[in-house]
DNA sequence: CCAAAATATTAAAATATTATAATATTGTAA
DNA sequence: TTACAATATTATAATATTTTAATATTTTGG
């Protein structure tokens, strides 16, 4: 139970920011461009890209890189599954 | 959207804590004490106690006195099924 | 090549969280 | 009433997060 608590509370903690929670959100209904998040989330680009960069540095999400777009996505399913399921119970 | 990201975000950084989130867990499977939670949990009686005011100041959990012990409970419905459902897909 | 758009990085001040120790309060049994 | 167990509060140093501004890199159209 410690484990799966730090592992869990680990993810937990990069949702637990409004912005960070929107940006999983927005990207479990699918892939994204920075600049979409950008108009979606109402966000600096130095903001929005320091995020991207830490949910991405802790597994949360991953990127590809085509031409001047990069494009991000969730990249577990298990976080798709709690994100959806957050939004049953609180939207 | 805005509201709700801020909403659930405010509760997901109350649960991105390894032993807060283990706390809330005990306590999603019925009301405990102070002390058993101390046991089940490995936390120093200061931080626990810390950690359970700061809880319920934000409406995560709730407590009743009763002599010299006090039980603590999840405080909401929605939380417990999004511990519950947390735990199906981490556990 | 050059300019502009898209994205990323760095830096730093303001704020919040965490861990720990010390102390205080409350209730109960002797 | 005294001592002890259970719980709560306060204080503080260490650490992490947040916000913002400035700058850098990458890519493409002209």
């Amino acid at each position: 139970m410690n484990e799966q608590c730090e592992e869990v509370a680990k993810l937990l903690k990069n949702l637990s920011h409004p912005q960070r929670l929107m940006i999983a959100c927005h990207l479990a209904d699918g892939e994204k461009t920075v600049s979409e998040l950008q108009e979606l989330c109402v966000i600096s680009q130095s903001q929005l890209s320091q995020f991207l960069a830490r949910m991405g540095s802790e597994g949360l999400v991953e990127s590809r890189r085509e031409g001047q777009y990069s494009f991000y996505r969730v990249k577990d399913k298990r976080i798709i599954q709690l994100l959806s399921g957050m939004q049953k119970i609180f939207c």
